[in-house]
DNA sequence: TGTCACCGTCGAAACGCTTCGCTGCTAGCT
DNA sequence: AGCTAGCAGCGAAGCGTTTCGACGGTGACA
């Protein structure tokens, strides 16, 4: 193992002086810093980590928290996850991947052994009993996802809210007046996940201003389930247009169940889902989506931890901090100006 | 902060003897145990991890390198993830999430540094470049796929050739003659991914010994590509009664395009997908379907990685090790007797 | 020409833990 | 009685960094 005081002796300096050129805090002349660079990388000099984080009271390790729960649409997940390792990485951070079952004892326990700097948590509940440990421990955090109070924390999500507007008014636009909207499994309602609640809240909203009529049913996202709810809205609703879909799963059965009624789409309904890009391209027709891109949602937490970690460095108070992401509308074959009455 | 030294103060104990107690590396007293532990519950003693690293050599962290590539279904790597970290959690391991695009540089990188003690390494090519980096810094590693050789390695995969073979014979065992194996796209075969062709493998000779005629195309997994598909292997072998199916985009696709073309599954036609199960469940009919536990793969790799670490520890030299993990038969609705004979 | 500030570098003191070797004990043998 | 062996616990020496204070040297300024 090749040691600081080996790069040290090869360049002829102090191992002082190599740190100071590795981490840039100190004013070193230029030739010093070339000899030790030249050193550094032929002896392939890695600084020990346990040792940095020893003496630097800071790992360079940021915690992400993933829910076990598979409700949430599972690629999802596993693209924040990138981004935020791939963002992280531009931070010269490396991220340690939690499971949620450890809770809030989990939070405890990275925060406690200085294993992590900060945390990022992922499926933030309305009321997250993680948080108020978070906060005991003085850990810095970001949220994807919104609780309830957002005060001294930074958070980010979706703007699921305007997402659900996008949707009634697209379908407005085309003249649609008899909506249907398909969301997740009634268990999601129940545990009153942000995202589901405020996707129809403004869903809703919108479709009121506009006028039109709508029902919301919620749906598991099986074949079985689909066709279950479907069946159930054209009883109750029998001159639906519009479909609105939030249940990544319901989404082809869905389609083959419209096909196999004899609907076609989108002369006779027009079908929007609440997913990503890519699923909405696999259907056929290819669907009109709105989404919003996991990505960013990744980037934006760890460039708010990054902050609130160099914040916290300073001495300064870290201020609240609330993104919402902007959702895109891509129209695509889905989706069609509403049939003529025809009742 | 809480220190070793307050645990050890509060106990009446020197701080080594609390080190004792937490790693049980020396007897102590009953008594004198108690005593530390329950001032170490009191105090929500948490060892530091750095200090730790440092000083014992050995980070309590294990890196798992994951794929960037999308081509992999992502949930089966998500729940791959989850399920090592899990895993490593309860040999009081955590896990450090690090991505492909690093590349061997990357694997340097951790094992130089300390960082991890081991890595895990995903979508292992058949002669993957980091393999060599990974001997050359004496880390120890478990790899999830099968590289061209294993010598000394530690390998875990799913039993491809026998998932292929799976399909055949329950295809010939239904009394189909004339079987398509539709697969991932052209790009996976050109760059010899060992899963695929393992499953071709498998599948093509169980096949020539029942006497099967088939055909594999590839297929890239959009509704469009397994249209094209359909019908080019429609119009070689109109006579075509089985399906088999790799690639979990076009699962979808196929059955809706089989529908379309007055094709009744699985009167007329039987399909057998190799994908997970939860994914089979999702359709209309629910498919039979060949599927290996992407729990146990990442369980089985962390096991490797701890005995090949203790092993370490000790001073053996770690055998080679090659787990192969038997797929299953799960026969649901969408296989059934080959129609009579019409032509 | 003396003083001051700054620059570039060094030495040494932490950081919090593990682990080796040592010291009194008590107990079991000869 | 004398010796060894093992038990329980302690003290101190690292582990490899970072970072603080100090120290010559140099240039600017009075």
């Amino acid at each position: 193992m090749v040691t600081i005081a080996d790069v040290a002796r090869h360049a002829g300096v102090s191992s002082s002086t190599v740190s100071y050129v590795l981490s840039g805090k100190r004013a070193i002349s230029e030739e010093t810093r070339n000899r030790v660079q030249i050193s550094v990388r032929e002896l392939g000099y890695h600084p020990n980590a346990g040792a940095r984080a020893l003496a630097a009271r800071r790992s360079h390790i940021v915690a992400l928290m993933v829910p076990l729960r598979t409700d949430v649409y599972v690629p999802v997940m596993m693209e924040i996850a990138i981004s935020v390792t791939m963002a992280a990485r531009q931070h010269g951070y490396d991220v340690l991947l939690i499971t949620n079952d450890e809770g809030p004892d989990g939070v405890k326990r990275i925060a406690a052994s200085g294993l992590a700097d900060g945390v990022i948590l992922m499926d933030v509940e309305m009321d997250d009993e993680r948080i108020p440990v978070l906060q005991a421990q003085r850990t810095e955090a970001a949220l994807i996802g919104l609780p309830q109070d957002t005060s001294g924390l930074s958070c980010v999500d979706h703007d699921f809210a305007a997402a659900g507007a996008l949707c009634a008014d697209h379908l407005a636009d085309l003249g649609h007046r008899e909506i249907a909207f398909i969301g997740y499994g009634s268990g999601v309602y129940h545990r009153h996940a942000g995202y589901a609640e405020r996707t129809l809240t403004g869903f809703r909203e919108r479709a009121e201003q506009r006028g039109l009529r709508f029902l919301h049913r919620s749906c598991e996202g099986t074949y079985e389930s689909t066709a279950g709810t479907l069946a159930r809205i054209l009883a109750d609703r029998p001159d639906t247009t519009g479909f609105v879909v939030q249940n990544e799963g319901a989404v082809g059965p869905l389609l083959t169940l419209l096909r196999t009624s004899g609907r076609t789409v989108p002369e006779d309904v027009s079908v929007i889902a609440l997913c990503q890009d890519q699923l909405a391209e696999q259907f056929a027709p290819r669907l009109t989506a709105v989404t919003g891109s996991a990505q960013e949602l990744g980037r934006v937490a760890v460039e708010q931890i990054m902050r609130r970690l160099t914040a916290a460095a300073a001495g300064d108070r870290p201020v609240d901090d609330r993104v919402l992401l902007t959702p895109v509308l891509t129209i695509r074959d889905s989706t069609g100006p509403a049939p003529r009455q025809q009742s």
